[in-house]
DNA sequence: TTGAAAGCGTTACCAC
DNA sequence: GTGGTAACGCTTTCAA
């Protein structure tokens, strides 16, 4: 490999004046210049990360926490992300964190050992903030995706999950239906809270009585969709609709109405939320909330990028609106 | 930061003890062992993972390269190399090579940054192989996953795709069917070419013609597998049955298949090639040929790890079993 | 068993 | 504009 020593050799300068070639410092004249990077090339010179890191202190990467990277929802949210870091530069260093506990691990990795300039951290577990907290005290920026944190010190990036429930439900309303059950996600999620809020705003509004008994809490996963919407087939024959907290809930809960040899809308409607990639290839193909996640991943990333960069401060926060999608599930 | 220097002065030692202390190295009286390991927790110290690197050369990360970390495909893929890492401590470093000319790209970030000890390489783009012969001879450690490269100095793992398709192809033809589809992917991978392989395979053995104008080609996209699965039906109505080089297109198909108000597998038996998570979700579900990947990605962390450490020598030959499931679409 | 010192490749500071 | 040198935090070698 060869190093900035052998350029400086080869053009008879000091390695100091190589760096500052390479790097577009002022100081350097143009012929030395353009000596330096025509050998730079012919040599095949690329700068080695450990060493230029070890007295910048900057490592030129960022960390993203997420709960599971693999989970389809996280895709575009990655895509967007990667977009903005390739344009800046940044280097993207992924981390499953799929449980509280693990977070220690991630610390270890990321922060600790000093690998990362910042974090994002997708995801809104509502018994995280002191994570957050302990961001805060060691100097580490951050921004939150999917968590609106009112701290005014941290940066969030996060739909309007009420808005869009809200939506959600009203649509079905307006279609004619009145015994409207909702599958919640996992209550400890702040998403989750905030769209049976959103199913709670629009049963109100429209003068339906809200029936706790209508409402079932599954994880977020398929597989609960299916259970939950097998118990309200069975203990809630009369409801005609339902809004799923997310899309992985929907399909289990189509499979579950399907089973049942109900047809959907004309039996039960059903809408999600989250719009993944597959949800137009169910049958019917589901009418759900769309939430903007390239676009959250970019802005992550472009907040995250300003603030290393020193070009913005600390404490933004960005609301993004969901949309909904019509298809012909509801 | 606290730093080894930190620690030095504190237990009254030098830096190259706490050094080889806390790497468990010999020569190290264990009461001054002790002592050191006390005042590095105490202390809170991590080591800095630039210093580190800068002199032992290793970064103790691995690159993994795909075409697109966000496909469904991959996500059993990263969780099995991700379950290793975690074990033997390597950092995972991901980078999506959506297309050959982002190579270069990679190339730079990892290899010639040196911000990597080895590679894994998910994809069987039969034009790469100038990439592998590159990385050979820069003397980067690398195991190929989803292709099987001949050279004997290079570590593959892949999954008997040809043997997969037969079997599907030949269960297709033990249901009756004659007039048997495939709606292949793209011919540059090897995966497609060797689940066409098959495919012909079977029909032969059956002595079934094979017949050029049943193969279509599609590029792995549930969009591909909508469009050609429309040519088949208006061309080929007297097709009973359709092999899908993947399960996404055979999402697409039974799109198609159920616009055309044909029922499978009544009308058109339908088979699938990976068992993605969602094929169980589809209506009917997908009977289809699954792929274990979240071992392939295990082998593949473990093949490298091995090599990495020594412990095992380069050209290394995996091949694992892919399994028929049946479920309802054939 | 311990310590001093060199060195990894880079940047930054200060003198020329 | 340029060069010398120290420094980043660590490991390694060699001598004590």
């Amino acid at each position: 490999m060869t190093t900035i020593k052998d350029i400086a050799r080869k053009a008879g300068v000091a390695p100091s004046v190589v760096s500052r070639a390479l790097n577009n410092k002022y100081g350097v004249k143009d012929s030395t210049k353009d000596l330096i990077l025509k050998l730079a090339q012919e040599m095949n010179y690329y700068p080695n990360t450990a060493a230029r890191s070890l007295v910048t202190r900057k490592t030129e990467t960022i960390g993203i926490m997420m709960a599971d990277i693999s989970e389809p929802y996280y895709s575009q949210l990655i895509k967007g992300m990667e977009y903005i870091a390739n344009q800046t530069g940044y280097t993207l260093l992924f981390s499953n964190s799929y449980e509280s506990v693990e977070h220690n691990r991630v610390l270890h990795k990321m922060i600790y050992a000093q690998r990362v300039d910042g974090l994002i951290i997708v995801g809104s577990n509502i018994q995280e903030k002191n994570f957050s907290l302990s961001l805060l005290e060691k100097k580490i920026p951050f921004v939150l995706v999917e968590r609106n944190f009112s701290d005014p010190r941290v940066n969030c990036i996060w739909v309007d999950n009420v808005g869009g429930a809200y939506r959600a439900t009203k649509y079905l309303i307006e279609q004619g239906h009145r015994k409207i059950a909702h599958i919640a996600g996992n209550l400890y999620y702040q998403v989750a809270l905030d769209r049976l809020d959103g199913y709670k705003k629009a049963l109100l509004e429209a003068d339906i009585d809200y029936s706790e008994e209508l409402v079932v809490s599954g994880n977020f996963v398929w597989q609960s969709g299916y259970a939950t919407m097998k118990d309200i087939l069975r203990h809630h024959p009369q409801c005609t609709a339902v809004f799923a907290a997310n899309d992985a809930m929907a399909y289990g809960a189509l499979q579950a109405i399907t089973e049942a040899k109900l047809t959907v809308p004309d039996d039960i409607a059903i809408i999600g939320f989250d719009d993944l990639e597959f949800s137009s290839l169910t049958n019917p193909p589901l009418t759900t909330v769309r939430q903007p996640r390239y676009q959250m991943g970019q802005k992550a990333m472009e907040l995250l990028t300003d603030i290393l960069r020193g070009e913005k401060k600390n404490g933004i926060k960005i609301t993004l609106n969901p949309e909904l999608i019509i298809r012909r599930s509801a």
